[in-house]
Formats: C-alpha cells, sequence, structure tokens
DNA sequence: CCTCAAACTTTACGCGCGTAAAAAATAAAT
DNA sequence: ATTTATTTTTTACGCGCGTAAAGTTTGAGG
C-alpha cells in the first residue's frame, strides 16, 4: 500500500492509468467495464487507498443509492430486529441504508422524513408509529419518495405495504386456547398507538363470534410506547380486582405481556399449564425476549426475516422497475404458533 | 405557501431579494447575519420552502456537520437508549447525529468506521465492541477524526473515554449482598466479547478479598451477544448441578441475568428474599427490562443519562476548542444500587 | 489479416454551494 | 452632516464528480 494520498479521481486516474470517465463508471459500476480493465482498477485501488467523495457524486444524481429506514422505536427489539434484517437485504443490493427511529414522537418522525428528503434517496422503508403519524404530511412525502410501508398503514399511502395477517393470526391463537381451555379475555391499550393493535381485536371479537363465545375486553389506559409498564401496571389491576370472567388472558402484544406476567408474579399467581397454575397468557409477535419471561410466552411469531425481506425486495423492485407502479401491492404474512409456558 | 419551486439558492436570493453570498452565511448560522437580514430571510422562507442541497453543502466543507455515533448492537435496549439520549443531544447543539449499529461483529464495526470517513464528520462517539474489536483499525481511524469513545476502551484511542466506575459499582452491590446474606459467587461468561467484563471479574475478586470471603467464578462458555440465551443455558446447568457453595449470585451484566433467572424459574427454583426462596440473584446495568423479570431484578445501574451528555459535550468540546487536546480525559460514572425483588 | 462493434480516452461542461476580494450600502457614532 | 465600522452585494473561482460527444484503441469473429 503507497501512502502517497490520492485526493480525486483526476489523481486516481493519473496513478492508474485509467482514464477519469471509466473509473467514474467503474465506481457506479464495477461490471460495467472491460474485465481486464476491472482488474487493472481493482489492482491500483489496493495499492492506494482511494475512495470517490460521497457528496461529489451525489451531488449530480438526481438519486443517490441511499435507502431510508424508519421505524417507530428503535429502543424495542423487535424493531430493531427488522431493521437490521432490512439493512442486510438492502447492502446485499449495493445500496446504502439510512436507519432513523421515531422515538414514538409523530414530530420526530416527520423530522425524520424531512431529513431523509434532504439524503434524496431512491427509495424509503417505513414502519409509521400509525395512529399518531401526521397521515397528510406521510403521504405528501410518499407523493415525491418511492417509498413501501411496513408493519403499519397510514391510509393509503406508499407504493405498498408488507405486514401481518392479524386475522389469521389471531384466529389462529384464538382458536389453539379455546381448544385447549377457557376462552381468551383480550388485553390491550384502550387507545393503543399501534394500528395493528386494533386489527387485532377485530379479528378477536371475530374469532370469539365464530366459536360463539363472548368476547371480553381488559382496556389499559395509558399512553406511548412503554407497554411493559402499561402491562405490569393494568395487569397488577386485573390480577388485585380478580373479576375475570375467564382465566385467560391474550394480550395483544407481547410487551403487554411481558409486563402482565411480571404482574402475576409479583401477586403470587401461577401462570402456565401446570396443576398449581390458575392463569393462562399468551401474547403475540414472539418478541426476542419473550423466551425469557417466567413462564416462557406462548404467542404467535410475526415472520420478522420474511416481512423484511419482502418490504426491501418490493422497494428495489419498484426503484429499478422505474415506472410509476400499476397498483398498490399489500403483502400480509402469516403468523405461526409459538406455543412455550405460558399457555 | 408560494408552491412555486426554488431549486437552488440563486433562486431562492432572487425570490427573498437576497444576496446568494448573504443567504450562504446565514444557513451556515443564522446569527452571523444581521437581525433584519435575517428576518426578510426567514419570512422569504415559509412563503417558499427552500433548504439548501446537503451534498453542495459538504462538499467543499473539509468537515461537515455530521456526528457520527457507533454502538455494538442495536438491539440491545441499552445501547439503543444510551444511543437515543446522545442523539438528542447531538441535535440541540445543531449537528447532525449519524447512528450506525455494527450488530456485534467486528467487520460491521469496521464497516461502520469506512463509512463514517465518507461522510466527513466533525467527530464521532463510538461505543466499540471490546475484545472482538480490530484495535489497530480503530486507533487508525482515532488518528484521522475527532472521537470519543464511551461505555468501553480499546487501548488507549480516542481522544476521551466516559464509562461507568465498574470498581465501585461492583463493590457497592458485593458489600450489600454480603451485608444481607451469603457471600455471591460471580456468573460472566468465560470469553466476554465486553471488555467491561474483566473489569467487573476484577473488581468481584478484590472485593471479595477485601471482605475476607472466598471469590468463586461461574464461567458460562459461548460467544456473541446472545447473552440471555447463554444466561439461560448456563443458569439452567447451575441449577441442574447444585454444587454452589453459595446460594447468591452475582450476574456480570443484567442481560445475563435475566437468562438466568428464567433459567431458575423454569427449573422450579424461587429467587428473592422471600422465606420461600433459596437463591439470590442480582445484576449489573439496569437494563430496561430489568424491572420486568421474575422477580424484579436488583442490581446496579449505570448512569444512561450521565454517560449520554458526557460523552456528547466531551466530544463537542473538543470539536470547538479546535486545539490538539492536551491529554486523554478519562470519566468514570459511579453506579447506584437498584434494590428489587431477587436480592 | 481484416472488419466492426465494444470499450476506452480526450475534451469539455455543469451541478449547487463555499468563499475570497473588492465595491457598495447601511447603521452607528461623532 | 460627516466619519467610520459593519454588513451586504457583485463578481468570480473552485470543489470532485457525472456525463455527453467525438475520436481512438481493443479484441472477437470471420
Amino acid at each position: 500500500m503507497d501512502d502517497k494520498k490520492i485526493r480525486n479521481m483526476e489523481e486516481f486516474a493519473a496513478v492508474s492509468g485509467i482514464s477519469r470517465p471509466t473509473l467514474s463508471k467503474f465506481f457506479n459500476d464495477p461490471s460495467s467495464v472491460r474485465a481486464s480493465t476491472r482488474q487493472r482498477i481493482e489492482a491500483a485501488l489496493d495499492r492506494y487507498d482511494y475512495r470517490p467523495n460521497l457528496y461529489a457524486i451525489n451531488q449530480n444524481r438526481r438519486l443517490t443509492k441511499n435507502i431510508g429506514i424508519i421505524v417507530p422505536y428503535l429502543a424495542d427489539p423487535f424493531f430493531a430486529e427488522i431493521a437490521r434484517n432490512i439493512e442486510e437485504h438492502i447492502l446485499s443490493t449495493g445500496y446504502r441504508p439510512v436507519l432513523l427511529g421515531s422515538h414514538g414522537s409523530p414530530d420526530q418522525e416527520i423530522e425524520n422524513l424531512e431529513n431523509l428528503r434532504l439524503l434524496k434517496p431512491a427509495g424509503v422503508l417505513l414502519a409509521p408509529l400509525g395512529r399518531a403519524s401526521d397521515q397528510a404530511r406521510i403521504a405528501a412525502f410518499c407523493e415525491e419518495v418511492p417509498t413501501v410501508l411496513f408493519d403499519a398503514n397510514v391510509g393509503s399511502a406508499g407504493l405498498a405495504f408488507v405486514g401481518s395477517n392479524n386475522d389469521q393470526s389471531i384466529d389462529l391463537i384464538v382458536d389453539y386456547l379455546c381448544r385447549t381451555g377457557e376462552p381468551p379475555a383480550f388485553f390491550e391499550m384502550k387507545e393503543p398507538s399501534n394500528p395493528n393493535a386494533y386489527k387485532r381485536r377485530h379479528a378477536y371479537l371475530a374469532a370469539m363470534e365464530r366459536l360463539n363465545h363472548t368476547p371480553h375486553l381488559i382496556q389499559a389506559a395509558g399512553e406511548g410506547w412503554e407497554f411493559e409498564e402499561i402491562g405490569f401496571r393494568e395487569g397488577t389491576r386485573v390480577v388485585r380486582d380478580r373479576n375475570l370472567p375467564t382465566d385467560t388472558i391474550l394480550c395483544s402484544n407481547d410487551r403487554l405481556a411481558i409486563g402482565f406476567l411480571s404482574a402475576a408474579y409479583e401477586a403470587g399467581i401461577r401462570v402456565g399449564l401446570g396443576t398449581d397454575c390458575t392463569m393462562r397468557v399468551a401474547g403475540h409477535d414472539d418478541h426476542p425476549f419473550s423466551r425469557y419471561t417466567c413462564p416462557t410466552l406462548t404467542t404467535v411469531s410475526q415472520d420478522y426475516e420474511a416481512i423484511a425481506r419482502k418490504s426491501a425486495e418490493t422497494l428495489m423492485n419498484l426503484i429499478e422497475a422505474e415506472k410509476p407502479a400499476d397498483s398498490r401491492e399489500e403483502t400480509l404474512f402469516d403468523g405461526r404458533l409459538v406455543m412455550r409456558g405460558s399457555a
């Protein structure tokens, strides 16, 4: 490695013996130059460490190779995990992922979109906050930048949507719970931040009706994204009052369930399937921590990997197709029952 | 809001009646122009929505207003939370945070550094993987870019270090445990990824010696960042073998403790302080999930907010001082005992 | 060896903004 | 009103690269 410093492509052209326009082609797409030329460039490239100036590259491009990824809450391992998967897919296609978290705040979400706009991204993968989102501004953004929504819909904004089939997954777990014990009550937030929560509530109601059982909603007060806290607080109340018509609780998501299980434990209630247990609890999502709850949490998995892959692929296709997309594609993945100790 | 689209600063100069160089000054620092001028610009700014092209701005600057933030593992709520705090501090100083996670991989960590280098950041806040890190390349990077390390040190790379006082915090919890029951054994990974783990091990050994107790290390096999999994696996083994010289386990970090507690629960061991309990477990970090374990986890808190604030402030000072920094500052924050149910 | 398309080189311009220098305008102070 | 310091305008160049156009070289196929 020569340590002579290369300042720009011109200088690199000089030392490598390749003309600047050809180098430019190479850096945009190494396979666009003849194999022998490519080898010469790559040989020079590991003698002198030169990389084109990112800002100069992107200044002229109308679109960059950036792909924005926005999730509502990075401290939630669920989203962190999905984001990680998406990042990998993006990287494998030669694009550059730019990950932003909205910290549960609609303002931050809009701020993130504004910042992304400055990056002139080729496309954006957006998991919106949901009900709290500024729908109009998100829709406006989607008009400007090719955007695929995932996890949650915002009206019909975006070129496509990828998410979970809440009807199917809730059906699955309600069926299971009814088959193996008392029909479940549904534990959720009264005013959930996430639109999936509404879908799950309706799916629960429909499933219970289908099975000829009386549905029962337990709705926790509270706002924001501290779901465990809310689950714990309301769980404590529910357990104290003991006026449930059933011993089985289906939580709208695993994070609520984590809080609920903690509350039950603190109250001395044994949760699970054993003979000494007086309650069953199930969740939804197969959150990374759900296998370490006490007892381990029975839940319905969301197919992280599939959602991540499909979202990324859909966006890449839309970007590379370049045509205005004939229709808005919605893809829903089925959940899978994950049987553990809690129900 | 006029909807006439402004393409560049020239056009905005035309419609606002302000010359382009003055506008340029304004966008770099609004307080650098006369108040009356500033008002005229801001008035124009909300009639026409124009924002300078990010790439053109940064092309000429030797340094940008970007601040890189790298953490070893974004799916760990501990790091997600610290990163969030840092982001806020950065934003409040008018810089732009760029958050990257290394996914527990040394290659990804280097990749992140390389990518950051292209962004010509004014500075970088780096929480390195630790032992797995490529020390030489990190040191080289720190030579080029003003970098403050936090959470973990890598040799003496970087202009400053901000972290926790492991000696103090381990002392604190060992003292507490000894005072209230049997002296603890120390549960850790045999070959931990994190250098803090070594500090904690030594702090444990020293504390036990100081109190005239025989130390006892329980070292779990396993690599990577799936700490809960490792804690669960080894916890299951420990509980099964039942050849511990003590009923008290101090875990090197909360994530190990979360796995351990789960294992104890599965094995039917009651953990905590009650008369029916046969084991005590404590952790370290005050991980966001540690208040929802069963029982809730007694631990030592790391001062997230202080570490985040101090790291960000230190870096900003170094950037704005512009002088080559006379000495490498190390700041360690004390831990605070968080008494919950498990010990 | 010749032909010809593909790949490369040469030349030149433009992107949007930073920024320097000199001239002009403004505001503050005498 | 005049001087003076400050701010703004005018003018002009440069950053590093994308990219178009025209000319030249390369190498595969006949």
